[in-house]
DNA sequence: ACAAATTATAGCACAAGTGCTATAATAATT
DNA sequence: AATTATTATAGCACTTGTGCTATAATTTGT
């Protein structure tokens, strides 16, 4: 048996809503005034971790939404308050 | 140097989060009356992580959610509506 | 222009999410 | 009660998220 059998294992990285996730984290975070730095010491979340979510680089667990929520004194669904448009990325 | 150095990797499962989007998450399948398998279906996702979701066996990431809310035409607001209490898990 | 603060990258180790497949357990229907 | 549909578990392989640490790049302030 082949080793390479192109196994087309489905990989899930959302781009165009991780893409509003960054943006309104970038907003709240904003309108907040407070820095990644600060953002990650208060939701115990690593600073790199931070500037990946919003640089797009990885596709968060959904806990680690949760903890930023909570450091930011707003809801998860304030967080994720934007549409999602096309149907995925194929 | 010791190799076991208790080294305190403080992990991020958020029960009371992903409790809660458990709850919603059956909440809206079963108002608009869809299966599990259906879900899977639609969303491209695995009936067995679709699953584990709803009995809170893993943390997803939100590129998950996102595919499962595009499948049930809802917005991640919506998944996401709900509010967190506690103060995470220490 | 310089210094300081903020944001972005990078690499490693480890834990965990996901797909896939199969099976068990439970609920619903007749 | 028996069948069928639905939901829940389980294990393996693979990918990737996360913490940690350090450094680079960029922005802000003076």
């Amino acid at each position: 048996m082949k080793k390479d059998e192109t196994k087309s294992r489905k990989l899930i990285f959302d781009q165009e809503g991780l893409e509003s996730l960054a943006k309104r984290l970038k907003e709240i975070r904003s309108e907040k005034g407070i820095s990644q730095e600060e953002l990650a010491y208060r939701s115990e979340i690593t600073l790199s971790q931070i500037a990946r979510i919003e640089t797009i680089k990885i596709n968060p667990t959904v806990s680690t939404i949760f903890k930023i929520a909570r450091a930011l004194n707003v809801t998860p669904s304030e967080i994720f308050n934007f549409e999602l448009n096309s149907v995925s990325n194929e």
